[in-house]
DNA sequence: TTAAGTGCAAAATCTTTGCAAATGT
DNA sequence: ACATTTGCAAAGATTTTGCACTTAA
């Protein structure tokens, strides 16, 4: 059984990405937590990690090799989920359920609920579908009743 | 039979809003295009008539009376389209597709389309769920073949 | 008349770009 | 050794806030 940190020294390889302290501490960060990262809250763990700017190299740099998924959520604020499958840079896979809590704002990828293929309209050739639900997620529910 | 302005004139007094010029002329090129406008675009059209930082306010008041819809693209731009049905400020319906073309960026509400019922997973309450495509429209599918 | 709306200036954020220094392989 | 990656500074863009002036009702 492998490490984790040897997973993302091999995923960084794969896509021909050096393993720097900072990319390694995003896949940690990320790779941790239960619902997709808004890049605000990346920012704020990594503080003296890393600096800002390089944040946003570096997921940019990941979400093109298909390391990662960016969700907007409603207020238009970038959230980051390890891809689960094998994504590559010209193939993603994350037709699922996001969903949104609007009390904690967390971005939870579903992936029990799947995307349903949508009857395309005449002419409109649709190449990606996002489903994105906003309400209150399993944790938050018993606070807000 | 009323004409657009007297229809528009109804829908501020309905909500508490005076007529001005600038809302005026909002509500005249949201409802005289086919789909969402961007508030990048709405700021280019009204020009000289509106103050950028008293868009932000008009979009805000709209929406909050439930006018206006938002959506957001597939890069987090705003896009505003008028609420088809009665919407209120607590209540909004807009759950059809949204249709965001990567070639000519427009965002198109595909109203014929409905949003599917999600079956909920467990603890999560669904409030509101939305929908968008990314591809290529009717309009620019001949040039980009 | 007067509360609501607007414009302008300015602050606060957020995002991008250029370049020299540091670092991984 | 050398291409990549990073940090810093600075430019650009977006969004918010405060306040005095204007306007619709």
């Amino acid at each position: 059984m492998e490490s984790r940190r040897e997973e993302f020294e091999k995923l960084l390889t794969k896509n021909g990405l050096k393993r720097t302290g900072a990319r390694m501490k995003v896949l940690d960060v990320l790779s941790s937590r239960d619902s997709a990262t808004s890049q605000p809250y990346l920012e704020k763990v990594l503080g003296a990690d890393a600096d800002r700017v390089t944040l946003y190299r570096i997921l940019q740099a990941f979400e093109e090799k298909g390391i990662i998924h960016k969700v907007l959520d409603n207020q238009g604020t970038a959230n980051y989920a390890i891809c689960s499958q094998n994504c590559t840079q010209h193939n993603h896979h994350d037709e699922h359920l996001h969903f949104n809590c609007s009390n904690c704002m967390k971005v939870y990828c579903l992936d029990t609920v799947r995307i349903p293929t949508l009857k395309t309209p005449a002419g409109f050739k649709i190449e990606n579908v996002s489903l994105i639900a906003t309400g209150i997620c399993a944790t938050c529910a018993p606070e807000v009743n």
